[in-house]
This record gives structure tokens, sequence and C-alpha cells, in this order.
DNA sequence: GATTAATGCAACTTTTTGGTTGCATTTAAT
DNA sequence: ATTAAATGCAACCAAAAAGTTGCATTAATC
């Protein structure tokens, strides 16, 4: 037998995709990482409604400085999470999805190359 | 008019599911910031492969000693998103994808959110 | 022009993280 | 019984993160 069958093929394909994102973004590591604190899941909660709001006003759901939550503002822009707008003498933030998806794709890679390895190793212990 | 239509009680449904879980789940940004480090998210890309491997194995993959190894593995031991057993004088890890399922509905709800918040702001530009 | 609101910038402290080394312990093999 | 392999455990270190305070700056407003 050849030992690659269609469904192999694009099992192989996914592992492979998703070790190559891993070993080279540079990035994927620093959403997780952004992501990875509560105050900033707060704040990306906040933002999801859609507008672009002031540190001042993102501050007001916090129990930090506003310099902390400028901070943790600063986090989530150098992952490319949120960006920023100038308005007069107001900082306006906004969410930036991209790499939100990004992320969530990596998740969904994993998940499914999760379920292949499993249907080969319920495949090997029935051929056993 | 009521101001409430089907499609807005689903996208304030959507609204309060994800600040809830943003804000209870204490678990979340820890599964975030596990997967918030390079060398973890190569350790999580190997475990995918679906079997469970030992420390030693684990380590040949990476720049760090073996010790470093164990620390990163329980990290992501107590975010819930690898589980070990112990087999003779080894200790094998393999994943545990239920913390990961988890983490990308919320980034899908995030999405989601998203595109509701968008719709919203269009149906609000063309009314004005 | 003076005031005030919103923010920027910088220094500083504490805690956490990522990593190491050294040695002890457990278990398999000879 | 000895030896060797795989791991556990603890101390230690450096760098980064999370947060603070104090003061400077910018830009509306009266």
């Amino acid at each position: 037998m050849s030992g690659h069958n269609d469904s192999t093929m694009h099992a192989n394909q996914n592992e492979n995709d998703l070790h190559a994102i891993v070993q080279t973004s540079e990035t994927l590591a620093n959403v997780f990482a952004a992501l990875g604190d509560p105050t900033r899941l707060k704040l990306i909660a906040v933002l999801c409604a859609g507008g672009a709001f002031s540190i001042a006003q993102l501050t007001a759901n916090t129990e930090i400085s506003r310099q902390g939550v400028t901070k943790h503002l600063q986090v989530l822009a150098d992952a490319g999470v949120v960006r920023d707008v100038k308005l007069g003498r107001e900082r306006l933030w906004q969410l930036e999805p991209g790499q939100i998806e990004e992320a969530k794709r990596t998740l969904e890679m994993i998940g499914r190359q999760w379920d292949v390895a499993l249907t080969k190793l319920k495949a090997f212990a029935e051929s056993a």
C-alpha cells in the first residue's frame, strides 16, 4: 500500500501547518500572552461593543490606575489586538480583530489535529 | 417601537455571555497565559500528535533544560491544557483539549460580538 | 488668558516568570 | 546488589510584568 490515502494527506498537511505557524510566528504567542490577563480580557470585552473608547472611559471599569490601564492597552496594541486614534485631547481605543481571528484559527487547528490523532490511534487499536 | 427585534435580543445575549465569561472565569485568562509562550506553544504542537510523551522526549525538541521544560508543563497543567500519567519511571504528558476548546469559543464570541457591533453602527449611520 | 480635563512620560517598587544548577529519589536493567 | 535512566525537589538568579506616584504636556472651555 502507499501509506497515504486522501485523508492522511490532509491530516499531515494540517499538522505541518500547525508546526509551521507555531515555529515561525513571533506574534502568535504575543497575542495569547496579551489575552492572558484578566484586566486585558475585560478591556477587550468592553471594546467588543464596537465603539472607540477613551482611556478615562476604559479606566472607569477597572480597579487600577489610569496609567496602569494605559500600560495594558499598550500591551494589547503591541500584539495588534487594539489600535488607537487621536481625537482632540482624547485618545480613543478600538478593537482590531484580525489577530484574534488568527489566534482562533490556530486553536481550531490544534483541535483538528487532536481529532485526527485520535482517529489514527483508534484505527491502530482496531487493527491490533 | 419596542427597540428589540429578534436579532437584537440574540446580540445582547451574546454580549452578556461574553462579559459573564470574562468576568467570572478565573481560568480563562490562565489558559491564554499558558498559551502565551513560544516554548509552551511548541510543546502543545508536539502533543497534538496524540500520543503521550515523556519529559525527556519533550525536552529533545527544545533549547532549554529538562527542569525548564518540566516547569512549562506544570504551567500548562495548572491551566488544564495538559495532563500527566505515571508509567514506570516515566511521566507521560498528553493534551487535554477541553480548555483549549473553551478558549476557542471565547474568541469566537468576541468575533461575533464585534460583527454585531459593526452591523449596529452601519444601521445607525444609514439612519442618519 | 486662565482653568481644567485628558493624557504623556518617567522613576520606582514588588511580584512573577523563565531559566539555571545541584543533588536526592525512584525504577528498570544487568 | 549495582548501575544507569528518568524524574523530583529546592535554591537561586536575572529579566520582565504589573502596578504605583509625581509631574509635565496638550487641548478644550469659560
